[in-house]
DNA sequence: GTCTATATTCTGATAGAC
DNA sequence: GTCTATCAGAATATAGAC
């Protein structure tokens, strides 16, 4: 039982680059096995199903690119500032190096969004972390309570995340060669902050 | 055959609906052929085949969302100002209406990105835009040459389309029923412009 | 133009030999 | 654990009657 992981670990780590590239519809189990290099019937011996198989990829995705920043969002002892900082440093390294996994998510949230709530986002609160706290104190001291601090955390992660998302289409519009986009990348970790401050102060 | 569009017109309707909310993979001929009241035969009876009629509404999908901001890229006569004013403006009255749309998109150049930029965006290139240009004569001029103007349009669109594209995930995750929802983004429309311009001077 | 019936292909899953 | 063969169902597409 515990002797041979390898064909099991095979099969998983090309199911994870499948599903993640083309999605569940868009991936089948014959040839998640092929390039494998086995057959459809072990898939099937080792995961039970095609769905549970996607169910270990899916939430192992989504505690990567959740539970990875968690620990920031709730932590006592830094600053706002410093919050913003690493949240942003830590999600551009991250998303480096796996640049498909928010649109894995939001693609499979979007072809079954009922199931995706049910099975796997159970109760995460962004009200409830510090950094939000934080947050809506600054802007309190700063006279900008006419602000709702849901903004500025969209704006944080729509500046951070979104130019992953388009990355297939902007190299196509802007005509931009690979070594160029990721040095972008890498400014913006100094620059999203220092213009998230700016919307703050 | 000019005298009875009624059929094929509601065929197409409900296609596009399915589509743009299940994608190509997620909706099937059946469907289409049994929400429009008739039988799958004609459906390929007018459409020759699904992938045909997939083509004709996600051509017309990406029309409708650039072609109804390129007026505003490259007018002459408006200053860069105005065009960012207008441009989010127009974004987020549309993406009101058809909030959808971006994620249809995305989703689709994902499953098919080598077919999509051959068929579909032929020459897309925004650094020869007037709007793009005035924003390097303006980084210039403020002595901001170390920021690319990339950077810039990258924020624009990420703080406008983001919020929709994510906008399943967000009810979930910040409990906000959907009309807070909808007024955030009308204030939005005020706040970008306002947020970018703070960068760029 | 519209429908029923059917051909064809593909996919997930399992039975059973080794 | 691994493989071949096969089943059952679903999906696209078309033939042919009306």
């Amino acid at each position: 039982m515990k002797k041979d992981k390898k064909t099991e670990d095979t099969i998983k780590q090309v199911a994870r680059a499948m599903f993640i590239q083309k999605g569940f519809t868009g991936t089948t189990t014959r040839e998640i096995a092929s390039e494998a290099g086995t057959n459809l019937a072990l898939v099937n011996y080792y995961f039970r199903s095609k769905e549970q198989l996607f169910k270990q990829i899916m939430l192992e995705s989504l505690h990567e690119f959740f539970e990875s920043v968690v620990d920031i969002f709730n932590d006592n002892n830094t600053t706002l500032e410093i919050k913003l900082e690493r949240l942003v440093e830590r999600y551009i390294d991250q998303l480096t190096q796996h640049p498909d996994i928010p649109m894995f998510i939001l693609s499979e949230i979007r072809s079954n969004p009922e199931i995706f709530f049910k099975e796997f986002l159970k109760g995460t609160k962004i009200r409830q972390t510090v950094l939000f706290n934080q947050l809506t104190t600054h802007l309190k001291e700063k006279q900008k309570q006419k602000i709702n601090p849901i903004h500025i955390m969209m704006n944080v992660m729509s500046m951070t995340l979104f130019p992953f998302i388009v990355k297939p289409m902007i190299s196509q519009v802007t005509e931009m060669p690979e070594h160029e986009y990721q040095a972008l990348m890498q400014e913006r970790k100094k620059l999203i902050p220092m213009w998230v401050k700016q919307m703050v102060n």
